[in-house]
RNA sequence: GGACCUUUAGCUCAGUUGGUUAGAGCGUUUCGUUGACAUCGAAAAGGUCACUGGUUCGAGUCCAGUAAGGUCCA
C-alpha cells in the first residue's frame, strides 16, 4: 500500500480521481430495480457563462446531495446542461461581428444563426468543463442544451399544445421594449431602479380661452408630440368646467387635444391633470382605449424619436430629445418649471438601459394550472427550503400576469407559426401552427420571432428526460426519475423558472394522475447570494468576485467546497471570506494527516468491509475513550443525517469538523498514543481508528469527494478497482447494531468519565500556564479526591500525564500551600510549593471564589423562588438542586484552599 | 405603499419545540517544532445577545412596537 505523504497536495489527486470516475462511469444515472430513484436536474447555466462563486455554491450543494444519495444506495441521476440564453448569446456574437464592422443584418438570419452555433461549439462548453474541476458528478453523457434538435422539437410541441388549448394568443399590447436589444421583454426581465431626473411642469393653453392654461407634470416631455388628450378625474371640481373642451399641444405637430375625465387619474399628483400618451405608457394606453383615442408612436425601435415627433426632435435619441423638448417648451413659454425629481424607472435586466413601454404585436401566454401550482406549494406537495420563499411564490402567483413569450431575436426557438404568403397576418384564418410546419412551405412564411429562453427552460425537468416521446422517455428512465427529488437554485429566479416549471409540469406530465406524480420536483432548496466583505453582490462589473478556478488552484476543489459550505447557512446571504476557504484546505490537511498517523501507527488490518473491521474490535479491551469516541461517532452520524433531512449543509459540515478535529484528533488520537504503546490494547485501538476513519470518510465524501476517495483507497477500505461510493453508508442505528454484534454496548458512564477527564486535563494545562510552566513536561500534580473520582483518574494516569504534560499524578489526603484548581475529579495541585507566589495565588483564588459566589447567588435565587419550585418541571428543578450542591462544594473547596495559604 | 430577511465576541456566523455559567472559525496575546499535522498544538483575553415594552417561575429564543441595514413586489 502506498505511503501517505506528509502533506496533502490536491492538484494531482483531484485530476487522477476525476478521470477514474469518468472512466468507470461512476456518474451514470441508471434506473436500478430495487433502488429508490433520486434525480436532480441542474439549473442550466447560461451557455455564455463562466463559473462564478454562485455556481460553486449551487453546484457543490447539488453534488453533495447526489453523492450522498449514491452512498445511501439510491439510483442517482444528476442531469447537466446549458440554456441558450437568447439575448446574452446573440449579444456576445454580435459584439464579435462589430469588431469586424459588421452587423447580424450583413449576415442575414441563416448565416448569423450558423455563426452563433459556431461560437457555441467553440466556447459554449466552458462552464461545464469548469464544473468538472469542482468535482461535479453529473451524468455528462446526458448533457442537454435547450437548442438541441430534440429539445427544440419538444419546445415547439409545447407551443402548439398550448396554442390549441387556448393558452397562447397573439396581440397588440403594451410591452417592455428594450431599445438596446431591440426586443420585447417579459415583466420579470425588467428591474426597477431609482433615478434622479427632472419633473417638468408644462402648461397647455385651452382652445378658445387665451391666457387660460392647464398644467401637467411629466418626466418625459419628449413624448408630448405623442399626446392625444389631457385627462382629469371626473370628480375633480377644479376641472369640471373644462372637461369636453380642448387644449393646444405646446410642441411638436400642432394639434388640439380633448380634455377628458377618467377615474384612473390621481388627483393628488401635481395639478391633478394628466397628459395622455397612449403609445408610451401603460396607464395612458388603457385610458386611451376607454376613450377611443389614437396612439401616436413617436419613437423608433432603437429609442430615437421619429418624424411624428416633429422636425425639431426627429432623429434625436430619447434622452437628447428630452433636453431639446424642454428647450422648445421654454421657448414656447410652456415650461412653467423644471424640478429635480427622483422616481423609479424600469431597466432592461440584460442590457441595463431604460425600457420603453411600447405598443407592439407579440405572442402571449395565459399561464396554465395556476391554481394547482399554488396548491402544490401551499399544501406541501412541493417543499421550499427555507419555507418562507413559498410566500413570495404564492404572492407572485396571486398577481400573475400574462407572459410575453415572443422575442425579436434570431437566436432561439423560432415560433412554430406560419402565415399564408401575402395574407393578413392578424387573421388567424391565415395561420398554420404545428411542430414541423406546413406541408407546402412555399406558400407560407414563418413567424420571425423566437421564444423567450425561459419559455424553453421551463420544460427542463421533463424535456431533458425524453418527454413526450415514449421511446426517449423510456431510454431516459422518465418513469423512475420524474418527479425529480430536489431543485437547487437561487431565489432570484423563483418567478423566471421555479414557478413556471411547476406550472409546466402540472400541465403536461402524466395528465389525469395525482398532483404528486405531475410536479417536477419535491423539494426546492434556495441558496443565499454570495456577497463580498462589504456586503455587495459579487459581479463582473464590480470585479469583486474571486475566480473560483484560482481558489481551486490555491486550496483544492475540496478545500473550496468545504469552505464555501461552512459559510453558507440555510437561506441566508453569504459574506465571502477567503480565510474560510483556507480553513477548508486546512481541514483536508488535518484529515490527511490523521490518516497518515493511522498508517504509521501499526500495520493495516482487514479494512475491506465494515464487518471485517468490527470483527477486529474486542469489547473486553475497551476503555472509557473507546466508548466515548464511538458514542461521538454515532451522535455525529445521527446529526449529519438530521442535517440532510433538513437541508442544513453548513451545520453538517460544522458537526463533522467538530467531531473530527476535537473529538478524534485532539483527544482520541492523543490518547491512542498511550494505548498504542501497550501490546495489549494496540490492535483494538487500531481497529477502532479504522472504524472511525471509515465512517468519517463516508460521511465527508459528499462534501470533499477527492481526498476522501484517495484516503479510502490508501487505507484499503475498498477493493482495487472499486470506489468509495460502492460502499454503503450506514446510519447510526445500523452502525450501532454492527458493533452490537460483537457484544459491545456503549457505556454512558464511561462517556461521561471522558468528559470529566477532558475538563480536568484542560484545567491542569491552564494551571501550568498560569504559572508559566506550559512548556514544562516534568511537573508533578497532586490530587485530593474521592474514591469514585480517583477510579476514573487512576484508570487514565498515562493519558493524563501525557495530555496534561506532567511527570506524574499522585493522590494525597491533604496538600497545603500549593497552587490548586478545583475540578470535577477533585482538587488538583501543582507540586511546586517553593516557587509559588502566595500573593498572586490568593488573588487568583479570590477571583474564582467571586465568580462561583455569583453563580451560587443566581441558583439560590431561582430555588428560593416559590413559583419556580412549584411550576418548573421536575427535571429542571432537580438539575438546579444538583447544580447548587456542586457549586457549594466548589466554594467550600476554594475557601479551604485560600485558608491554607494563610 | 405591501411583504420578507438580518441585527449575538474585533470579523464572519451557529445557537433545533423557552430551562444550568451564550458557542465555533478566523483574528489578537502568551507559550510550544516531544515522531500525524506549524496547513499544527496548548492556554488566555474578548459578549448589558440592536433598543423599548409585554407574556412567563424563567426570554438570545415567544408576542408587540422602535431603529438601522438588506431583498423582493407594486
Amino acid at each position: 500500500m502506498a505511503e501517505i505523504t506528509k502533506s496533502y497536495e490536491a492538484r494531482d489527486i483531484e485530476k487522477k480521481w476525476y478521470a477514474a470516475w469518468l472512466e468507470a462511469k461512476c456518474f451514470s444515472g441508471r434506473v436500478v430495480p430495487g433502488r429508490e430513484p433520486y434525480a436532480i436536474v441542474i439549473p442550466p447555466p447560461n451557455v455564455t457563462g463562466v463559473l462564478t462563486m454562485g455556481h460553486v455554491l449551487n453546484n457543490t450543494i447539488q453534488d453533495i446531495l447526489i453523492r450522498r444519495a449514491r452512498l445511501e444506495g439510491k439510483a442517482a441521476l444528476w442531469l447537466p446542461g446549458t440554456d441558450h440564453a437568447g439575448i446574452a448569446t446573440q449579444t456576445v456574437v454580435e459584439r464579435e461581428l462589430r469588431k469586424q464592422k459588421q452587423t447580424r443584418h450583413d449576415y442575414g438570419r441563416e448565416r448569423f444563426v450558423a455563426k452563433v452555433w459556431e461560437w457555441r461549439h467553440e466556447k459554449g462548453g466552458i462552464i461545464l468543463e469548469q464544473l468538472r474541476r469542482l468535482g461535479a458528478s453529473c451524468d455528462w453523457d446526458r448533457t442537454a442544451f435547450t437548442m438541441d434538435p430534440a429539445y427544440s422539437e419538444r419546445v415547439r410541441h409545447v407551443f402548439v399544445e398550448l396554442f390549441q388549448r387556448g393558452h397562447i394568443y397573439r396581440g397588440k399590447r403594451m410591452v417592455n421594449w428594450c431599445p438596446a436589444s431591440l426586443t420585447a421583454l417579459s415583466d420579470e426581465e425588467v428591474i426597477m431602479k431609482p433615478v434622479n431626473g427632472s419633473l417638468y411642469r408644462v402648461r397647455y393653453e385651452v382652445v378658445g380661452a387665451p391666457g387660460t392654461f392647464m398644467e401637467v407634470k411629466t418626466t418625459r416631455p419628449e413624448t408630448i408630440p405623442g399626446d392625444v388628450a389631457i385627462a382629469v378625474h371626473p370628480d375633480d371640481p377644479r376641472y369640471t368646467a373644462l372637461v369636453g373642451r380642448k387644449v393646444r399641444r405646446p410642441i411638436g405637430p400642432a394639434a388640439e387635444l380633448p380634455i377628458i375625465a377618467d377615474a384612473a387619474v390621481d388627483r393628488e399628483f401635481g395639478s391633478g391633470a394628466l397628459k395622455i400618451t397612449p403609445a408610451h405608457d401603460k396607464v395612458d394606453y388603457e385610458i386611451g382605449q376607454r376613450h377611443g383615442l389614437p396612439a401616436i408612436d413617436v419613437l423608433n425601435p432603437n429609442g430615437t424619436l421619429n418624424a411624428l415627433a416633429g422636425p425639431e426632435l426627429a432623429g434625436r435619441d430619447r434622452f437628447d430629445g428630452r433636453r431639446r423638448a424642454a428647450e422648445l417648451l421654454q421657448a414656447a413659454g410652456a415650461l412653467v418649471a423644471e424640478e429635480p425629481y427622483a422616481n423609479n424607472v424600469g431597466y432592461s435586466e440584460r442590457a441595463d438601459v431604460p425600457i420603453e413601454p411600447r405598443l407592439t404585436e407579440q405572442w402571449w401566454l395565459r399561464y396554465p394550472k395556476v391554481e394547482e401550482a399554488k396548491a402544490a406549494v401551499r399544501d406541501g406537495h412541493i417543499k421550499f427550503h427555507p419555507e418562507r420563499w413559498s410566500k413570495v411564490y404564492l404572492h407572485w402567483m396571486e398577481n400573475i400576469q400574462d407572459w410575453c413569450i415572443s422575442r425579436q431575436l434570431w437566436w432561439g426557438h423560432r415560433i412554430p407559426v406560419w402565415y399564408r404568403q401575402g395574407a393578413d397576418r392578424s387573421d388567424p384564418q391565415n395561420w398554420h401552427v404545428s411542430v414541423n410546419g406546413p406541408a407546402d412551405p412555399a406558400n407560407w412564411e414563418q413567424e420571425e420571432d423566437v421564444l423567450d429562453t425561459w419559455a424553453s427552460s421551463w420544460l427542463w425537468p421533463f424535456a431533458t428526460l425524453g418527454w413526450p416521446d415514449p421511446a426517449a422517455m423510456s431510454a431516459a428512465g422518465f418513469d423512475a426519475f420524474y418527479p425529480t427529488a430536489t431543485l437547487v437554485t437561487g431565489p432570484d429566479i423563483i418567478f423566471f423558472w421555479v414557478a413556471r416549471m411547476i406550472m409546466a409540469g402540472l400541465e403536461f406530465v402524466r395528465p389525469g394522475e395525482s398532483i404528486d406524480r405531475r410536479i417536477p420536483f419535491r423539494h426546492v432548496y434556495f441558496t443565499g447570494i454570495i456577497r463580498d466583505q462589504q456586503g455587495r453582490k459579487m459581479s463582473k462589473s464590480l470585479g469583486n468576485s474571486p475566480d473560483p478556478l484560482d481558489l481551486i488552484d490555491s486550496y483544492g476543489a475540496d478545500g473550496l467546497r468545504f469552505g464555501i459550505i461552512s459559510i453558507a447557512p440555510q437561506g441566508q446571504d453569504i459574506r465571502f471570506q477567503e480565510d474560510r476557504i483556507e480553513g477548508g484546505k486546512n481541514f483536508c490537511n488535518k484529515l490527511w494527516n490523521a490518516c497518515r498517523f493511522r498508517q504509521m501507527s501499526g500495520e493495516a488490518g482487514d479494512n475491506s468491509s465494515l464487518a471485517a473491521i468490527v470483527t477486529r474490535i474486542v469489547a473486553a479491551k475497551f476503555d472509557a475513550d473507546d466508548h466515548a469516541i464511538l458514542d461521538r461517532l454515532l451522535a455525529t452520524t445521527r446529526e449529519v443525517d438530521r442535517c440532510f433531512a433538513e437541508f442544513e449543509f453548513s451545520a453538517a459540515v460544522q458537526a463533522l469538523y467538530g467531531f473530527f478535529w476535537n473529538d478524534f484528533c485532539d483527544w482520541y488520537v492523543e490518547v491512542s498514543k498511550s494505548k498504542l504503546q501497550a501490546p495489549d490494547t494496540k490492535a483494538n485501538c487500531l481497529a477502532i481508528q479504522d472504524l472511525v476513519l471509515r465512517q468519517t470518510l463516508l460521511l465527508l465524501h459528499p462534501f470533499i469527494p477527492f481526498i476522501t476517495e484517495e484516503l479510502w483507497s490508501l487505507l484499503g477500505y475498498g477493493a482495487p478497482g472499486t470506489f468509495l461510493d460502492d460502499a454503503h453508508l450506514e446510519n447510526a442505528s445500523q452502525l450501532a447494531s454492527a458493533s452490537h454484534l460483537r457484544g459491545l454496548t456503549l457505556d454512558h458512564r464511561q462517556v461521561a468519565a471522558v468528559q470529566s477527564l477532558k475538563a480536568c486535563v484542560s484545567q491542569a494545562r491552564a494551571l501550568k500556564a498560569e504559572h508559566n510552566l506550559a512548556s514544562r513536561r516534568d511537573v508533578r500534580f497532586l490530587v485530593t479526591t474521592g474514591d469514585t473520582e480517583w477510579a476514573i483518574l487512576s484508570a487514565s494516569l498515562a493519558k493524563f500525564t501525557r495530555l496534561a504534560g506532567a511527570a506524574e499524578l499522585i493522590r494525597r489526603d491533604q496538600v497545603d500551600g500549593a497552587p490548586a484548581v478545583v475540578t470535577v475529579l477533585g482538587t488538583l495541585y501543582l507540586d511546586l510549593a517553593s516557587t509559588v507566589d502566595v500573593g498572586a495565588e490568593k488573588v487568583r483564588l479570590q477571583k474564582e471564589l467571586e465568580t462561583i459566589a455569583k453563580h451560587i447567588a443566581g441558583t439560590e435565587a431561582r430555588l428560593g423562588n416559590q413559583a419556580f419550585v412549584s411550576k418548573a418541571p421536575p427535571a429542571v428543578l432537580e438539575g438546579a438542586r444538583k447544580q447548587l450542591a456542586d457549586q457549594q462544594a466548589k466554594r467550600a473547596e476554594l475557601e479551604r484552599l485560600l485558608k491554607s495559604l494563610g
